[in-house]
RNA sequence: GCGGAUGUGGCGAAAUUGGCAGACGCACUAGACUUAGGAUCUAGCGCCGCGAGGCGUGUGGGUUCGACCCCCUCCAUCCGCACCA
C-alpha cells in the first residue's frame, strides 16, 4: 500500500467540503484568533507559485491555532474591481463582471487544489452590490464627518454645523484653508451653496480640484503608486499632470494618529519606517525673508533654522505665486524661459534625468539676522506642494544645496568650522556654529530652539510642524469601480439616503472615457439625467475595510454587526507583501480609525501583527538565435556571434538544459529550429526577473500539485527559506520534500508488507524524539519559522526510522503536529489509525520536558578559542569539578603544552574555554 | 539622489540570548538491492593538504576568553520612492 497522494487529497478535500469542516461560528467559548491573507486581485493569468507562499503560511498558522484550541477566523475573498478587467472589456468587449467572475472561478479551483482551510461561506467580492453597498455607506460616513482637532477624532458634520451657527469657525480652523475665518452671523447669512462649499473644506471625504496623474490613453487618473516612472503601471502609457475635479480623503488629519498607532502594532521595523517616512512628520520653522527693494516677503520652510547664517541663496518652486511680482525686468525673459522649460517636462523626464537645473531671478531677499542680500533662484527641485514652496539653501549643510551651489558657482559660506571640508555638505546637527553672530560657539541642535524663539520675538517666523503626506485622491474616471452615492444639484453634492443604497453600477455600452475627461458613466443618459457623480471609487476603497466584512458577510442591515466585530476584534495575524506598505495599509488604518471614532467598531488599528512574505521572483531562461536565421546556439557559444536573446518557457528547460524537442513544439515559429550544442547539450542563459507571463518564467502551482501532491507543494514552499525572504523560484528541491512524505508513509504502511504500525508502548528513546519534535514544531510555528519546522519534521521521521519505531502512540502525535503543514496525508493516516473525527479537531500534543532531559552533556572544550576536545560531563557538576575534569584530560594537557591556565570559562550547558 | 533590505559550501538554507559554522534538503560521487530505476537503502560531500594540521560566514578594522551575530569602513546585489529641505 503506497502513498497515493492524488486519491487521498481529492478524497479529503471533498470530505472537508461536504462536512463543512472549516466553517467558523461567530459565537464560541473558545478564545478567538483572526488570521488574514491580503486578498488577491483575480487577474486573468491565474495563480503562480508566488501567490500561495503567504496563503500557505497563514493556512498553517490557522490550523495550528485551531489545534491549540482557538476559534479561528480564516477567510478569503477577491479584490475584484480594477483597471485590468476594464482594459480587457475595452479590448475584447467582455463585460468586466463576466471576466472577473470567470477569473474568480479559476482562482478558486487553483486555491482549492492546495487544500486551504478557508471558511468559504464568508467569501467576499468587492464588486458585488451586497458588498459595495457598504463601501458606499462607509464613504457616506466619511463624507458626513469632519476631523475635530480638539477631540482629535472624527465627528459628525451636524455637530460642526451647530457650532458654526453659534460661534462661527473661531475654534475650528479650516483644514483646507487656515486663513478662512467667519463668525456665526456670517455663517447664518450665507445661502446653502456658500455653506456647503465651506463644509466641503472640512469633510473627511471631500471634493476639490487638484493636480492629478492624468493618463490620456487610459482616460483616467492614477494614484501615485499606480504610476511607474511616468508611465501607467497597467499598459505603460505616458502620464502627465492635469487639473481635475477630484474626490479626496482627508487622511492628513489622521497623520499624527497614524504615526502614534505604529507603536501599538507589530509591524516590522522596516515597514514602520516606510510608513513613518511616508507620513513624514518634520519639525521646523517658517522664516520670512523680505525681498530687497520691494514690499513682498518670501516665507521659507526649513527644518534647520540653526543654519540661518549659512544661507547663500533662496530657492522657490517654479509655480510659486510670488515669482511674477518680484522679478526685475532684466531677468523676465530668462525666468519665463525656465518656467516654460519646466512645464514642458513631464514627470517621467524629471525622474529619469537627475540633472541640476535652475535660474536666477535677479531678485534678492535680506537675511533678517545680518541684513545680507541673498539671491533668489527658482528650481524644479523645490516642490510647490510641500512646505511653503520656498527653501533657504545652506550649501555647507545640505547636499542638494551644495550641488546646486557648485553647479551654478554660488559662493559657499561655512558656518560649521572644521566640520565642513569644502568638498561635500555635512548635514550634522552636532557641529559648533561659527560665522553665526549670536549663535557662535553653540552646538547646532541647541541653536534650533534659540533661533525659533528669536523668530517669534522678532515676529518674522514661527515653529512649524509639516507632513509630507498629502490627502489621498479618491476618484477615478473609470467604469469598473464603486459609484459614489452622490447627486449633484446646483453645484452642491447631496449624499444619497442610506435607504437608497446601493447605488448600482449601471451597464454601459462603451467602456471608454466620457466627454471632457469624465468617466464612462458620463456616457449614460439616465445617469447624467439623475446628476449622479460620474467618477467611481479607486481600487483601494473596497480593500480598506474588507477584513470587517468577513466577520459578518451576509448582514443586510449593517456593514458588520457591532457585537460581531467586538467578538473578532483586530486581525491577529495579517500576511501579505511589502508592496502595500504605504497604500492599502495606510488607507485601511485610516478607515478603521474613522469607523472607531464614529462608534461603529471598538478598535482603531485593524491589524495587530503583520507578516510580510517575500517576493518569489522568476528565474528566466533564454535561448540565442543567430540573427536572421532559425539556428539556435547554446549559451556558451552565443558570446562569439551576433544573436538575439529570447525568453524561453522555463517549463521546457531542465535546470539550464533545453528540451529541444519540446522547444520545437512550443511555438510554430520554432518547428524548424536547428541547434548548435555544447557537449551534446543546449544550455540556456539565466536571469532573475519578476515572475510574469510575458517572460515565460511563471510556474503554475497546479502542475506541481498534480505531479507531487498538495502536501508536498505546501511543505516545499515553506521549506524554500524564511517566509519573509525574497528568492527566485526553483523547483529543483521539491523531490526531497516528496521523499520525506513517502518516508513518513512507510512508518505506517509498507509497499510489500502492508500495515506496519503497531499498538505497542513507546520506548524512552522514541518518546524523546517525539517530545523534541513537539517543542520544535510549536516554537517554530509560533515564530513563523516554517522552513525550520519542515526540517524538524524530516529529522523526526529520520530518527523514528532509524529507531524502527512504528508505534501508534508516537506516530499519531506526529500526525497532529503535521496536520497544519500537510493536512491531507495527516487526515488519511489519522483515519487509518482508527481515529474518529478529523485530525484538525484533535488536541495539540503537550510537550513534557521529562522525556528530553539529559543528565550529561558532551562539552566542546577549546584552548584559546579553538575546539580541541569533546568531554562528557554531568550537567549538575560543580564548576570546581568541571575544572578538574577538563585539566586532567590528556588531550587538553597535550594542547596546553604545559602553559599555565590564565582563565577557564565554563558556560553551563554550552561550552568550556581554557585560556593559556 | 533619497529610503529600506540582503551578502554563509556547487545550490536553497540552519545556527532562537555573543558559545562546536554549514542542521535539513537539492545536486554530485561511490556502493548495495534489482529485469529495470526518475524506487529504496548505505557511505561520502566547505576549501587547501598524503598527513599532522591550517584556512573559512562579501572587504578591511575594532570590542571580547570567544563574533555569521555587537561597533566602524568599504564593496556588491535586490526592492521602494513623491528630488520633501
Amino acid at each position: 500500500m503506497e502513498y497515493q497522494f492524488r486519491t487521498i487529497e481529492k478524497k479529503w478535500q471533498t470530505s472537508w467540503k461536504s462536512q463543512k469542516a472549516y466553517q467558523v461560528p461567530n459565537e464560541s467559548n473558545k478564545p478567538k484568533c483572526y488570521v488574514l491573507d491580503m486578498f488577491p486581485y483575480p487577474s486573468g493569468a491565474g495563480l503562480h507559485v508566488g501567490h500561495p507562499l503567504g496563503y500557505i503560511a497563514s493556512d498553517i498558522y490557522s490550523r495550528y491555532k485551531r489545534l491549540k484550541g482557538f476559534n479561528v477566523l480564516h477567510p478569503m475573498g477577491y479584490d475584484a474591481f480594477g483597471l485590468p478587467a476594464e482594459q480587457y472589456a475595452i479590448e475584447h468587449g467582455v463585460h468586466p463582471a463576466k471576466s472577473t467572475h470567470d477569473n474568480i472561478d479559476n482562482f478558486r479551483s487553483q486555491l482549492d487544489n492546495i487544500g486551504f482551510c478557508y471558511d468559504w461561506d464568508r467569501e467576499v467580492r468587492t464588486c458585488d452590490a451586497s458588498y459595495y453597498k457598504w463601501t458606499q455607506w462607509i464613504f457616506l460616513q466619511l463624507f458626513n464627518s469632519y476631523f475635530d482637532r480638539q477631540l482629535n477624532k472624527a465627528n459628525p458634520i451636524e455637530a460642526l454645523v451647530a457650532t458654526f451657527e453659534k460661534e462661527g469657525n473661531v475654534h475650528h480652523v479650516c483644514p483646507a484653508d487656515n486663513q478662512l475665518n467667519f463668525t456665526a452671523a456670517t455663517w447664518n447669512s450665507w445661502d446653502e451653496k456658500a455653506q456647503q462649499d465651506v463644509l466641503m473644506q472640512y469633510r473627511l471625504a471631500f471634493c476639490g480640484f487638484g493636480e492629478v496623474n492624468w493618463c490620456a490613453a487610459l482616460g483616467t487618473v492614477l494614484a501615485n503608486d499606480e504610476v511607474i516612472n511616468g508611465f501607467s503601471e497597467r499598459g505603460g502609457h505616458p502620464v502627465e499632470k492635469k487639473k481635475l475635479r477630484q474626490w479626496y480623503l482627508r487622511i492628513t488629519e489622521y497623520a499624527d494618529r497614524l504615526l502614534a498607532g505604529l507603536d501599538t502594532i507589530q509591524f516590522s521595523d522596516a515597514m514602520k519606517e516606510m510608513q513613518s517616512n511616508w507620513i513624514g512628520k518634520s519639525y521646523g520653522a517658517e522664516i520670512d525673508f523680505k525681498v530687497a527693494d520691494h514690499t513682498a516677503t518670501v516665507t521659507v520652510y526649513t527644518t534647520r533654522p540653526d543654519t540661518v547664517f549659512g544661507v547663500d541663496f533662496l530657492v522657490v518652486a517654479p509655480e510659486h505665486e510670488l515669482i511674477q511680482s518680484i522679478i526685475p525686468a532684466s531677468h523676465e525673459k530668462e525666468v519665463a524661459a525656465y518656467i516654460a522649460y519646466v512645464k514642458s517636462r513631464s514627470e517621467r523626464e524629471r525622474i529619469a534625468e537627475k540633472k541640476i537645473t535652475g535660474c536666477f531671478t535677479g531678485a534678492y531677499v535680506v537675511n533678517p539676522f545680518n541684513q545680507q542680500h541673498i539671491p533668489i533662484w527658482i528650481s524644479e527641485y523645490v516642490l510647490a506642494g510641500y512646505g511653503t514652496g520656498a527653501i533657504m539653501a545652506v550649501p555647507c549643510g545640505d547636499d542638494r544645496d551644495f550641488k546646486f551651489a557648485q553647479h551654478f558657482n554660488i559662493p559657499i559660506t561655512n558656518i560649521i568650522g572644521d566640520a565642513y571640508d569644502g568638498t561635500a555638505a555635512n548635514p550634522t546637527k552636532e557641529a559648533i556654529l561659527t560665522n553665526s553672530e549670536f549663535l557662535n560657539g553653540i552646538v547646532q541642535k541647541e541653536a534650533i530652539a534659540i533661533v525659533n524663539e528669536k523668530l517669534e520675538a522678532m515676529g518674522i517666523g514661527k515653529k512649524k510642524v509639516n507632513f509630507r503626506m498629502r490627502d489621498a485622491a479618491f476618484s477615478r474616471q473609470r467604469y469598473w469601480g464603486e459609484p459614489f452615492p452622490i447627486q449633484w444639484k446646483n453645484g452642491i453634492a447631496y449624499p444619497l439616503a442610506e435607504s437608497e443604497l446601493p447605488l448600482l453600477l449601471p451597464t454601459v455600452e462603451n467602456y471608454g472615457p466620457g466627454p471632457d475627461g469624465e468617466g464612462p458613466l458620463a456616457n449614460i443618459e439616465d445617469w447624467k439625467a439623475n446628476h449622479f457623480e460620474t467618477n467611481t471609487m479607486p481600487g483601494y476603497a473596497g480593500s480598506s475595510w474588507y477584513f470587517l466584512r468577513y466577520m459578518d458577510p451576509h448582514n443586510t442591515t449593517a456593514f458588520c454587526d457591532r457585537k460581531v466585530s467586538d467578538y473578532w476584534g483586530q486581525v491577529d495575524l495579517y500576511i501579505g507583501g511589502t508592496e502595500h506598505a504605504v497604500g492599502h495599509l495606510l488607507y485601511s488604518r485610516m478607515w478603521t480609525k474613522a469607523l472607531y471614532d464614529l462608534g461603529h467598531i471598538g478598535f482603531d488599528e485593524p491589524f495587530k501583527k503583520l507578516l510580510n512574505q517575500g517576493m518569489i521572483q522568476g528565474s528566466s531562461r533564454f535561448v540565442y538565435r543567430k540573427r536572421g536565421t532559425q539556428v539556435f546556439v547554446s549559451a556558451g557559444l552565443a558570446k562569439t556571434m551576433e544573436v538575439d536573446q529570447l525568453h524561453v518557457d522555463v517549463n521546457i528547460v531542465d535546470g539550464v538544459e533545453l528540451d529541444t524537442a519540446a522547444f520545437k513544439k512550443w511555438k510554430p515559429d520554432y518547428a524548424h529550429a536547428t541547434f548548435e550544442l555544447e557537449e551534446g547539450k543546449y544550455i540556456c542563459g539565466v536571469e532573475v526577473e519578476k515572475m510574469s507571463k510575458s517572460k515565460f518564467n511563471t510556474v503554475n502551482p497546479d502542475d506541481l500539485v498534480n505531479k507531487y501532491g498538495a502536501d508536498t507543494f505546501r511543505m516545499y514552499e515553506m521549506f524554500l527559506g524564511p517566509v519573509e525572504q525574497s528568492k527566485p523560484w526553483d523547483t529543483k528541491g521539491i523531490e526531497g520534500v516528496h521523499r520525506f512524505l513517502k518516508k513518513l508513509w512507510r512508518l505506517f504502511y509498507d509497499e510489500m508488507k502492508g500495515k506496519v504500525w503497531v499498538d505497542e508502548k513507546a520506548t524512552p528513546a522514541e518518546l524523546k524524539v517525539l517530545h523534541k519534535t513537539i517543542k520544535k514544531i510549536e516554537e517554530d510555528t509560533e515564530r513563523h519559522s516554517f522552513n525550520t519546522a519542515v526540517s524538524g519534521f524530516m529529522i523526526c521521521v529520520n530518527e523514528l526510522f532509524d529507531l524502527g519505531c512504528h508505534k501508534k502512540e508516537v506516530l499519531e502525535q506526529v500526525l497532529v503536529l503535521l496536520a497544519p503543514y500537510a493536512p491531507h496525508i495527516s487526515e488519511e493516516l489519522w483515519a487509518l489509525l482508527g481515529n474518529q473525527g478529523l485530525v484538525i479537531d484533535a488536541d495539540f500534543p503537550i510537550f513534557d520536558a521529562q522525556h528530553v532531559t539529559e543528565t550529561s552533556k558532551e562539552y566542546p572544550v577549546s584552548i584559546n578559542g579553538k575546539v580541541r576536545a569533546n568531554i562528557a560531563i554531568a550537567l549538575d557538576a560543580s564548576e570546581a569539578e568541571v575544572h578538574k575534569i577538563v585539566l586532567d584530560n590528556e588531550l587538553i594537557q597535550k594542547w596546553m603544552e604545559g602553559k599555565p591556565v590564565k582563565k577557564l570559562i565554563f558556560v553551563k550547558g554550552k561550552m568550556i574555554n581554557v585560556v593559556v
